[in-house]
DNA sequence: ATAGGGTTAG
């Protein structure tokens, strides 16, 4: 039967057969062995099929009768490494490939290429560096097919110090001008993160064809250098190097990143004209751009179109929808995916999801939301934890999201930094400090989103020790190349009283964007330095950057602060028609905030009446303030009625009220104010102070006797009173209630929180040391004097920092110079 | 190709 094997169709049945007998039976004489033919012929068959298990069956046949010359042997032996090799068995491979003689081996460039080869593409990669090495130490050279292999297993491994040394062979051997190996070794620098020596290698070659360029873009794609990336894509383009459909995939998230709709629309236009098959990775890109460009309607329209979709596309789908605020689509969307695919969403799909929920501030869906993760077995996927952790703290339920963060067995990183962010978000800076020390405590390295928690935290308390330690970490960890650490770091400077300091870290900056410019106009705002804050938006437009709703939000109320009337209502008229940005209900309560302040009452009133939509009652409520610091009762009083017949946003309306009639001295109309502000539910919010004094952060409620030193703090305000009658202060009735003796009423003011505060700064604090104090409302207007007799009484700077501005308090003089 | 924590104003 072995006499026309040519003839016999092997399939693996009739070999398994074949072989089982000449392995197992003793030789019959009427059964002839198969000879080197034969098995040739075999082996070429199992090819054909990828049979592993003919391979196997001649494998152990040839151990069994090791006969025959070392020639025939070799060419045998070469055979079967290749059939495991496709079998995808690189390990058997190298068994019969070591089996080899040594001599012949030698000899096998090719062999030994793809050896390794075999180890990079299915592992163990180190297994290809080995084989390499040993090639060298054999002195088998190595050629321009196997570096690109070799690299491979070293980026696979991370092993950057291997990569560097095959570098070196690589130059040696004078493989530096060929396309393929360079390639190679720019994707090797790319995936370890050496971008210096990618691009390095990149500049060197001669030549570069499309897969290199691809490479190159990529490593600053995936490195989130997006400049890099489209200034290299132009070049390409400008070197007449076509883009092909990798390319595209390549560069499209960084146009999104960056929300580039011309250049994302131009590349989308590309791929039509060049007919590039708009296969499901193609599409998913470009309609996961169209999605972050805020361009829902054509991120709709690919979706449709897309014959073939997978979950990916689905997810960047649904992602687009909670980017472009459809909230309700997106989650329509979930339904319908969840009905159509048999098996349960992956992990970033419910993530998204979740992320949906948090934007929609919906506390209800996000519950239930979350008993759907809990229901799927995706709670345990420390993602999906910590996004729904953080929909809790963006739903403004931090109960749950403590309660939440407290049931994750392992917590990384993230869950802490989305911890100390919820915190903050919800008011509790003290409570995010905490938690970042529970952080040091349990051994998690703290990272940039970290900071970027912390610094809001340190900001909110007017902690500047803290704040300082936060940006020497990051500087150390080399966060501060990052603009928005830079952005947090100039907020928590300008609010720490620190304005070089914040313009200094401005200045530094290499790259800005508009919230760098935003915060820094901000900052000089709170300041009342208007002035510098209109020299800083001209420097903004001489520096090309476009100023967006936020920078006329920080830029009017700057002027408000500082009184600068016409500069504002300058400023006002230029952001639609000079910058088309169309007036929000923010801009119109800054402008009524600075008429009314300056006491154009009427004109403010009018500027409401022209508004082109319905006021709501917070800005209202900013000309009830104007009428109280003008004391004008009748507008007030029609203003407030306005008010009530809107329903009353918050306990500040009947405050600034209440605070109205007891200055005019119409008790009764004050107490009816107390009445239905009662009977309504609004509560007063407690107001709290807060300084920190040597690296720690001092906490005071009004009429606080719970601080250890309580009874040294109060003794220095009756002592600081008795000075402040000396010099002339007499106390405002109508900053008390009117229900209690005039004495008591002194009392009161004399425990206001924010007093208690600056009594403890001076008490704790070198006399030469300026007092920082912050407090969560408005100042009061009884400290508010009171500040201004106790820094000529203790000749020191105080700074008190309200929930709207700065209060340096110096000599006697404020310098609000009373806009507040 | 999709994906968790984050900066500015009020």
């Amino acid at each position: 039967m072995w006499k026309h094997p040519v003839k016999i169709k092997l399939d693996s049945s009739c070999i398994t057969q074949l072989l089982k007998r000449s392995i197992t039976d003793k030789p019959q004489l009427n059964v002839r062995l198969p000879n080197i033919n034969n098995f040739l012929e075999l082996i070429e068959s199992c090819f054909q099929s990828k049979s592993l298990k003919g391979g196997k069956l001649i494998h152990q046949h040839l151990i069994k009768f090791n006969g025959g010359d070392f020639t025939t042997q070799s060419l045998l032996l070469d055979k079967l490494t290749r059939l495991y090799i496709s079998c995808k068995k690189p390990q058997l491979a190298h068994c019969v490939f070591n089996s080899i003689p040594l001599l012949e081996r030698k000899n096998k460039n090719i062999l030994w290429n793809q050896m390794i080869r075999a180890y990079a593409w299915y592992g163990p990669f180190e297994k290809a560096i080995d084989l390499y090495n040993e090639m060298v130490e054999y002195g088998v050279t190595p050629t321009k097919y196997t570096y690109p292999f070799v690299l491979k297993a070293c980026s696979a491994l991370q092993d950057v110090e291997t990569g560097v040394t095959i570098h070196w062979h690589v130059k040696r051997l004078n493989l530096d001008h060929d396309v393929y190996v360079c390639t190679a070794l720019l994707d090797f620098y790319v995936k370890c993160g050496c971008l210096e020596e990618a691009k390095e290698v990149f500049d060197k070659m001669p030549e570069r064809d499309v897969v290199a360029w691809n490479a190159m873009i990529s490593g600053f794609s995936l490195h989130e250098l997006s400049s890099e990336a489209i200034g290299l894509f132009s070049e390409m383009q400008e070197r007449r190097v076509d883009p092909n459909s990798s390319t595209v995939v390549t560069i499209l998230p960084v146009i999104g990143e960056r929300s580039m709709l011309k250049e994302g629309k131009a590349i989308h236009s590309v791929c039509l004209m060049r007919g590039f098959n708009i296969d499901v990775v193609l599409g998913t890109s470009i309609l996961d751009m169209y999605g972050k460009c805020g361009q829902l309607a054509y991120a709709r329209k690919i979706f449709g179109d897309l014959a073939l979709k997978n979950e990916v596309t689905w997810s960047a789908m649904i992602g687009a929808c909670v980017i472009c605020n459809s909230m309700r689509e997106g989650l329509e969307l979930f339904g319908k995916m969840r009905k159509e695919a048999r098996e349960s969403p992956s992990p970033v799909i419910i993530a998204t999801v979740i992320r949906g929920c948090a934007k929609l501030n919906d506390l209800n869906i996000g519950i239930q939301i979350h008993c759907l993760t809990v229901k799927l077995g995706s709670v345990f996927d420390l993602m999906v934890s910590n996004t729904v952790l953080s929909m809790y703290a963006k739903c403004g339920s931090i109960d749950n999201a403590v309660r939440f963060f407290e049931e994750i067995h392992v917590k990384d990183s993230v869950s802490y930094s989305a911890m100390i962010s919820g915190c903050v978000q919800n008011g509790y800076a003290e409570e995010a400090l905490q938690m970042f020390r529970k952080m040091q405590i349990s051994k998690v390295e703290p990272e940039l989103a970290t900071m970027m928690g912390l610094l809001p935290a340190c900001s909110y308390l007017a902690a500047l020790q803290h704040g300082a330690c936060t940006h020497g970490y990051s500087v150390v960890r080399g966060f501060t190349t990052d603009i928005s650490i830079c952005n947090a770091l100039i907020d928590m400077y300008s609010k720490c009283s620190k304005m070089n300091v914040a313009r200094l870290v401005f200045n530094k900056m290499s790259r800005k964007d508009v919230v760098s410019w935003n915060a820094m106009i901000a900052g000089y705002g709170i300041h009342g330095l208007g002035k510098e804050a209109n020299l800083l938006f001209q420097e903004m437009q001489n520096a090309g950057q476009k100023p967006d709703e936020v920078t006329f939000v920080a830029l009017l109320s700057a002027c408000s602060h500082s009184g600068l009337v016409s500069e504002g209502r300058h400023w006002f008229q230029a952001m639609s028609r000079e910058f088309n940005i169309v007036p929000k209900m923010d801009h119109y309560f800054c402008m009524v905030d600075l008429l009314g302040r300056a006491g154009l009452l009427d004109k403010a009133h009018d500027f409401i009446r022209k508004m082109p939509f319905e006021p709501d009652s917070h800005l209202w409520n900013a000309l009830l303030a104007a009428c109280r610091i003008h004391k004008n009762i009748e507008l007030g009083e029609e203003v407030s009625d306005k008010i009530q017949s809107l329903g009353p946003a918050s306990s500040g309306n009947f405050v600034l009220l209440f605070n109205m009639y007891t200055t005019a001295q119409r008790w009764d109309d004050a107490a009816l104010v107390r009445i239905k502000q009662k009977d309504l539910g609004f509560k007063k919010r407690p107001g709290c102070s807060w300084v920190e004094v040597n690296g720690k952060v001092h906490a005071f409620v009004g009429g606080d006797r719970s601080h250890p030193i309580s009874d040294k703090i109060n003794n220095k305000l009756e002592e600081l009173f008795k000075e402040m009658k000396k010099l002339g202060y007499k106390s405002e009735p109508g900053f008390v209630y009117q229900d209690v003796e005039e004495e008591e009423k002194e009392d009161i003011l004399l425990y206001h929180s924010e007093k208690l505060a600056v009594a403890f700064g001076i008490i704790s604090c070198k006399s030469n040391k300026p007092i920082l104090v912050t407090k969560n409302l408005r100042v009061c207007g009884d400290c508010h004097t009171s500040l201004k007799y106790i820094s000529v009484i203790v000749k020191r700077e105080i700074s008190v920092r309200d929930t709207t501005r700065f209060h340096h308090f110096k000599d006697g003089i404020c310098s609000c110079g009373e806009f507040w």
